[in-house]
DNA sequence: TGCTAACATGAATATATATTCAGTTTGTGA
DNA sequence: TCACAAACTGAATATATATTCATGTTAGCA
């Protein structure tokens, strides 16, 4: 918990929290950081604009403890599927499955780790980096192991997390287009990932 | 050119506005859209804080300006350069390429693109739009040849676009680290799309 | 040299909104 | 039932900054 952020003790005062909380979630993502005021939050919680500091110091620290939470949340998410599964295949396939159905359900939380680059670059570099570092660790016991071939892990951290991130920013772009068929998209992914995208081309040294 | 900005017609004005265009860039990428003030630019263009209202009708005006400037000359550059390669392989790794070198050596461009989600949504999805449309062509045209494998070439584009990107926003998270060895980097994405990440496991008609 | 339109100025205005604080209510333990 | 601390209120404050506008300056031409 964020060192400012004064704890409520009280029964109600827990509930006026959890307003603001909750409050806080709906407006930063449908009106991002900087399009929603205290008003609005405070609004929407049904309390007084003075309760808001009562709890946090400013609108920066409740972002932050709603960002840090959120990260939580999503990895914890992932982190349970994933280890259910055997193979590091089987594993990437559900991770990557997992973060899209996630980005799908709960836009909001997708979209407000994406602002944070501009609101708590820190805080962003952050939440990639320990991403990152994760990622890494499992490819390299996978490697380790045989199962995917010994490539830069860092590299490859990147460049599996830049395609979950994309394509979870599709299917939220696409939002109510049809385009939902999250099996049908992880599909293609695992085929690259599995087989490559070029069909063999000249002599397999390359170029 | 935006219907609203008024273009100079003199030889004093034109620098005038130039001063101020390439004050915004600076300012925008180094503060971000919010964190940089009217005065900000002015000051930093050397002229009053009215001289931008000859020009521009609003600071978000400005900042869409420059953005399809960006989007614009950063298409154009991987434009050029895949042209010259043959094959879907070599244009698929120039494309890469050249991305994460405008990255590094532009890192405001890139940044400034991003931004855009959180102040003009729907110049930001065209954006991606845009680029993935002609991704796609591209793609569609090395599957008729056979360079490719066939697979939905919208979520192929969208996996190529999430690659490239993220790559991209490790190598400017990670500048002065020395860690820009872009070459090194390409060769691994390059690996992987080729080849596939996996090794193969049990019988090849998967799970 | 004087005229005119474009260009430029920067102090003043208008507005928005984060934050404060003096006062009020509420719950709880004695 | 009282006393007190915790919780809450919302009008007032403080500040920031986008935008306007009355006024001044310049460049080129008759």
């Amino acid at each position: 918990m964020h060192p400012q952020i004064k704890e409520p003790t009280t029964r109600n005062a827990k509930n006026t929290f959890k307003a603001i909380e909750d409050a806080a979630y709906e407006v930063f993502y449908k009106n991002g950081y900087h399009g929603t005021t205290i008003a609005d939050i405070t609004n929407r919680a049904g309390v007084a604009a003075g309760t808001f500091y009562l709890y946090f110091p400013s609108k920066l620290v409740l972002y932050q403890h709603i960002l840090m939470s959120l990260s939580h949340d999503i990895r914890k998410e992932i982190a349970a599927k994933v280890s259910r599964k055997e193979t590091r295949y089987e594993k990437e396939r559900e991770g990557i499955k997992t973060f899209i159905n996630y980005a799908l359900e709960r836009p909001e939380m997708y979209n407000i780790i994406w602002e944070s680059l501009y609101i708590d670059r820190e805080l962003f570099r952050d939440y990639y980096a320990d991403f990152a570092k994760r990622y890494k660790r499992g490819l390299e016991e996978a490697a380790a192991k045989g199962e995917i071939r010994s490539l830069d892990s860092e590299v490859v951290s990147y460049v599996l997390m830049g395609i979950t991130n994309f394509i979870g920013l599709k299917v939220v772009m696409d939002l109510g287009e049809g385009n939902e068929n999250v099996d049908a998209i992880v599909n293609v992914v695992m085929e690259i990932l599995d087989k490559g995208l070029f069909k063999k081309h000249r002599d397999s040294s390359g170029k």
